[in-house]
RNA sequence: GCCCCCUUAGCUCAGUCGGCAGAGCGUCUCCAUGGUAAGGAGAAGGUCUACGGUUCGAUUCCGUAAGGGGGCUCCA
């Protein structure tokens, strides 16, 4: 029995075979699997000659997971120990959590849930073992012969691992088949379940979960197979890094735009309208309004002509540029005038290109940059549509730039700078790209020679990698006419929603016959860049109130200045104020109403307003006002003049204050 | 679209084990003129989302629809 060489945690040392890396890494409490040559293993691995073992903490990336997936596991025990006729789908750990799909004849009630939870800890107060045991195919079959499911998942192994459903691969991993078995402290088997692991040593590592939500899932997600039952969970090293957590779900939740939406009075969703169609209400509209003369003002200072066209079209035009084979269910149903049929538009560029063809084009013109605001509406489906993130009728800041091909990568490079920099205008700085690109086994979806969208997707990819962002591939996500590059924003609770998009299109110039005269005098075929730099202004809207939490930056804040009078009699001297604040263009109110001036201020405060002047005797006297700001800092007798120009100035640059 | 949950005053929410409902905030009126996050009093405001069914009687129980929430699928 020769010793083993092997590295751990850093240093070489000797050791005898059969040592496992838990004996190896000698146990301190947080140690909950090691990492050997990159890939994640039990505390019971046993060491080979040269290995090199990293210990994995509980609380680092890779321990979460491991806990997370290993709860899961007792949640799954725990259900099928409560309604044994639940049969298993897959359980892997997510972003904070996990979850684990159920085949069950009756969905999961909130008080399914207390029970389930309540088994759990009996589970991790009993402290079973996790155990690793190979298997081969035959083994594993005959063993989860009960669940339909797992069987699925075997059958899948080293089949088409794209194929596989987002947490299969940690159900079935690669070639080698294993089932973990709970064995209780009496060696007698508790549970089993085909995974991969690496697991906790025992459910005793379990430190603090809870179970969050049920929802429905459909199988391997398709729309197609049957809707399991998932139960959502979430799992912490510690019960103060779990209370940690709640605590910072509950302050993303008031951040939450639907909420604060009402709260500040900028936008409702009426019923009588229907469902995803917000209005905005006069301070909503002051927001929508400084966006829009922002973003016109800047496409023109790139060298866009603004445009308008009409909401609606007779089908024929929504043929020709290939919208309505591929998206007609897409589309709100159409309606018959006089023997026509006219559908509200989803999309501007057809509109686009009727104002190209509208005369013959040179290569002088080129690039012929065209933008306007789109009224587009889009039949989201009922289930889908979510506060202002998701409408069925928005406002997109389109543009289409035509192009030579030649031109097309420099044009994209601008405008991704274009979008970038109007990401920092706005203060948003936690967004990545995503290049969305062609299935290549979904050639039904996508149309364009395989040429056409190879030049395509590398004209694109080139200048996301350029840019030096965070560049996520998102294969399958192309519009049917060509790739595209994102901008991903996250919302307050951590969903990503796709903001600016600029696509590359080949297609939809062949459609319309879009040409121009080149140089040598031939005809020749644009290409068209679509871009949007908001995307949509609604979803913007709703992503900015939840960066800002309300408080809005002072150039964007629908009021940015209050003005406070201590009695009724500082009333037209705050008035004189606030024309001359108005005449510099500034937002500004005198609250006249009949509160205290302390209620006043704690109005001002909970609307966010940037800006309070407060007034009495002393600064009239002056020519003074209180200044107070919306972090609760004051400076008094400030001189009127100054403040003026503080404020004035403030709104200029744009910053936060 | 699918699964589960929800819908009571402008907002946030109590409540009615089936006998036509309450609070706080907001709104309006009056009093108060108060120096840095809620002064006091009074009033108005609801066909309990809609439509069916069961019942002597439905806001409450059942069904359907609309709207909302959380997921899934989708997202030009």
């Amino acid at each position: 029995m020769s010793d083993l060489r092997v590295t751990v945690a850093g240093s070489v040392r000797h050791v005898a075979a059969g040592t496992t890396a838990g004996e190896a890494l000698d146990g301190e409490r947080s140690v909950v699997a090691a990492r050997v040559a990159g890939e994640l293993k039990d505390l019971a691995y046993e060491l080979r000659e040269g290995d090199d073992v990293e210990p994995v903490a509980i609380d680092s990336a890779d321990g979460r997971a491991i806990l997370r997936h290993s709860t899961a596991h007792v949640m799954a025990q725990a259900v099928q120990a409560l309604h044994p006729d639940a049969r298993l789908g897959i359980g892997p750990p997510i972003e904070n959590g996990f979850y684990y799909d159920f085949d069950v004849e009756v969905p999961f009630t909130p008080e399914d849930l207390a029970a389930v939870e309540k088994r759990m800890q009996q589970i991790v107060k009993e402290g079973q073992t996790f155990v690793r045991r190979p298997v081969d195919d035959d083994d594993a079959r005959a063993e989860l012969a009960d669940e339909p499911y797992k069987l699925e998942l075997i059958g899948l192994k080293g089949g088409n691992a794209a194929d596989a459903a987002e947490g299969a691969d940690a159900e079935v991993g690669g070639t080698e088949l294993t089932i973990y078995d709970n064995l209780r402290p009496d060696g007698t088997l508790a549970w089993k379940d085909l995974c991969r692991g690496p697991h906790l040593p025992s459910t005793r590592h379990i430190p603090a979960f809870r179970l969050t939500r049920s929802a429905a899932a459909y199988w391997r997600g398709s729309e197609k197979n049957k809707q399991l039952q998932r139960i959502y969970g979430t799992a912490w090293e510690t019960r103060e890094a779990l209370k940690d957590y709640q605590q910072r779900l509950a302050e993303a939740e008031k951040r939450d735009h639907r909420k604060l939406g009402a709260e500040l009075d900028l936008y409702s969703f009426p019923d009588e309208l229907g469902s995803g169609l917000p209005v905005f209400h006069p301070k909503g509209g002051v927001i929508k309004r400084v966006m829009e003369d922002y973003v016109r003002a800047r496409h023109i200072a790139e060298g866009f002509s603004y445009v308008g066209t009409p909401h609606i079209s007779k089908e024929g035009l929504f043929y020709t540029s290939g919208h309505l084979p591929y998206y007609a269910d897409g589309m709100f149903p159409p309606m018959d005038v006089e023997g026509a049929s006219y559908y509200l538009k989803a999309m501007n560029c057809p509109m686009h290109n009727l104002i190209f063809r509208s005369r013959g084009r040179s290569y002088r013109e080129l690039p012929l940059r065209l933008f306007e605001f789109g009224g587009v509406y889009r039949f989201e489906k009922s289930g889908v549509v979510h506060g202002l993130t998701r409408v069925r009728g928005m406002t997109q800041d389109d543009s289409h730039s035509y192009v030579t091909p030649e031109q097309a990568g420099p044009e994209i490079k601008h405008l991704l700078d274009f979008c970038l920099s109007l990401f920092r205008d706005f203060g948003l700085s936690d967004y990545y790209l995503e290049l969305s690109t062609r299935d290549d086994s979904k050639p039904d979806k996508f149309v364009g020679s395989d040429e056409d969208w190879a030049v395509a997707t590398r004209v694109l990819e080139e200048v996301a990698i350029e840019s030096g962002l965070e560049l996520v591939p998102d294969p399958g996500g192309a519009a049917y006419y060509g790739p595209k590059i994102s901008v991903q924003c996250r919302d307050a609770i951590g969903r990503t929603w796709q903001m600016s998009t600029i696509q590359y299109d080949f297609n939809q110039p062949k459609g319309f016959g879009l040409e121009y005269q080149a140089a040598d005098g031939t005809r020749q075929q644009p290409v068209m860049i679509h871009s949007a730099k908001f995307g949509s202004i609604e979803r913007f809207i709703g992503v900015l109130v939840e960066h800002y939490a309300g408080a809005f930056p002072p150039w964007l804040a629908p009021v940015q200045v209050v003005g406070i009078p201590i009695t009724d009699e500082h009333v037209p001297y705050l008035h004189e104020v606030a024309s001359t604040l108005a005449a510099r263009g500034i937002r500004v109110e005198v609250d006249e109403s009949d509160d205290r001036m302390q209620k006043k201020i704690r109005t001002a405060q909970k609307q966010k307003v940037p800006f309070m002047l407060l007034a009495g005797d002393e600064d009239v006297a002056k020519n003074a006002v209180s200044f107070r700001y919306r972090s609760g800092e004051q400076k008094n007798g400030v001189p009127v003049d100054e403040a003026v120009e503080e404020v004035v100035a403030a709104v200029a640059a744009r910053v936060q204050v």
